[in-house]
DNA sequence: TTGAAAGCGCTAACAT
DNA sequence: ATGTTAGCGCTTTCAA
């Protein structure tokens, strides 16, 4: 592949001078330039990443880190969506993206390998678990340009993008209050699992059925499982089948939730929402389940990802930016899977 | 960030002993080792990728090209799959991923950028469309290391990963076939959408139909659309809507074309596998609908996203190999939504 | 407006 | 077993 040096024997002129053309540094007289980007096209050259990059100190790369699977059955529609956001506001500013395979298996597995090795100029942390604790200390320490994503990290360092969970929580709880609904359940994450978004969501529910009933909310109408679709499906059915008062309504913290609770249903030979009301959280479930059209919230997973993109691009431009704390609405969408009663 | 400079400093040798501890190049004391692995613990020393890649012109990295774009609903379960299977594979050999965000309105994108660039070390063209013509001409003259997926490019240097859709569309419609079914329509992509997968299930459709009945396909239950739910919704209805015989099964020839019928069906106020039965395509359907189980046919994603990956670092790591095509079977999976007759 | 020299962090080839 | 020199492709001084 042809290198600065090349075009600048080709164009008879000093390879500087063709580094000059390249980055449109001006200085250039007119004729030399032609000369330049014709010798430029002859040869298609096109400048190498390394040599730039060595000098510079940058890449025009961000790394994403993510415990999360790409391609597992439905599991990702909210990595899928940030990475969305964060591929568009990528493109406006020139940037691309780098995946590092990480091993689920290793507790140890290095996220910021590809900005030790410089192959970034910065990180995103979709988090749909929680960072763990090593890996914010080293970034707060080092300085490391990181924007996490659904997540809030207590650590002055951050800046983070994050919906307001606790707010959609309770108001969801309230939609389905006002439906008429007086036994409504929730399907939360097992204790153990720490995930921010899924807890401030059992928050606001909780804080909906303090101020709506006047008491707390009755535990055994709170349900849990892990993230797989059998563990919630099992917990809905015998949640369901053990309530001495049957809830009418099933507030799911998830949209996965949500599908796996349906499928509990038919295979308990109920139906939704004549015999219980569904309501998930996410925002694709419309796109997959159709009958009944659910009911759910939907985040802005995309602007998210722009939002995180945008502010670490502008964190890396500019180092001595303050750091930002964004958090985004939730909607609720309403569905036939919510009954009046 | 320390370099190697400041790691022999630190450690009393000079930089290219450091560079052999580092890539176990043997050939050091152990003494010698121990004081510099001392030394790189200290300062945090981690080798610098851009200093490498320069020397040794490999990035470590593999970069993806396809027209189709992320946590757009359900539309890219195919990619994800695919992607995956790559993920899995380059964790096994230590590579990254880099996705460089396309813009879908310019026709002139330049895919090729990334390998330009040196930023990978060659590319995987996930291709739900077919690749352009120049863009696998400039491959082909440059000889990239390049695997294309889910097509099969007709020139001499591709290697490729596909499956057998012909066999698939043939197997499926006999399947249909076999329960009963003797007036079955067949949903497929708009003339002028180059797609080799769907047109190779038609042909596959169209060859059982005259093989089973003694006639061509009758044209009347043939419909079309293109990549949108709501075309292909439109469709499915005026089709059905029109046929003089009305079918009782309808092959899909993608999942999300199963969903858009099933929806459309909905409309029409017929009932599926009462009114018309349906058979999806692609092996992802059944996370989605589970009312009533689809049947459809799975394509081995995950390891055909690895087989690509497999391949194209083995051309990259011994460029002389020949080339590679890899067709993976498709297995039919009966469900609910396939009725007998 | 142009160029020469130095250096980014690393490895390869050749000493010692 | 260790070091020296050169050079990968580029940008950043500084000089002309």
């Amino acid at each position: 592949m042809a290198t600065q040096k090349e075009v600048a024997k080709l164009a008879g002129v000093s390879f500087i001078t063709v580094s000059r053309v390249v980055n449109n540094e001006g200085n250039v007289k007119e004729e030399t330039r032609l000369r330049v980007e014709e010798a430029i096209r002859r040869l298609g050259y096109f400048p190498s990443h390394a040599g730039k990059a060595l000098n510079t100190g940058k890449n025009g790369t961000l790394g994403i880190m993510t415990p999360a699977r790409f391609g597992d059955g439905m599991e990702n529609a909210y990595l899928m969506g940030v990475l969305r956001g964060i591929e568009l506001k990528c493109r406006e500013r020139g940037q691309d993206i780098l995946l590092s395979p990480m091993n689920e298996d290793d507790p140890n597995f290095d996220f910021l390998r590809p900005y030790r090795q410089r192959k970034v100029d910065g990180m995103i942390y979709v988090g749909l678990r929680q960072m763990p604790e090593e890996m914010r200390n080293e970034i707060a320490r080092r300085l490391i340009p990181c924007v996490v994503v659904g997540d809030r990290p207590a650590y002055p360092y951050f800046s983070w993008i994050d919906t307001d969970n606790e707010t959609a929580g309770y108001e969801t709880t309230r939609r389905i209050w006002e439906a008429g609904h007086r036994a409504i359940a929730f399907h939360g994450l097992n204790p153990g699992i720490h995930n921010a978004n899924i807890a401030d969501r059992e928050r606001g529910y909780r804080r909906a059925i303090r101020e709506l009933s006047g008491n707390d909310a009755d535990e055994s109408l709170i349900w849990r499982a892990d993230f797989t679709r059998e563990a919630v499906r099992e917990s809905v059915a015998a949640g369901y089948t053990r309530a001495k008062t049957k809830p009418t309504a099933l507030f799911c913290s998830t949209d996965n939730r949500a599908i796996a609770a349906l499928e509990a249903l038919n295979g308990l030979s109920l139906r939704c929402p004549d015999d219980l009301s569904l309501v998930g959280f996410d925002g694709f479930i419309r796109d997959i389940v159709f009958s009944p059209v659910m009911a759910t919230n939907e985040q802005p997973l995309t602007e998210m990802g722009k939002a995180a993109a945008g502010i670490l691009l502008d964190r890396i431009d500019a180092p001595d930016l303050p750091r930002r704390e964004v958090i985004f609405p939730v909607t609720f969408v309403d569905g036939e899977s919510l009954g009046r009663i």
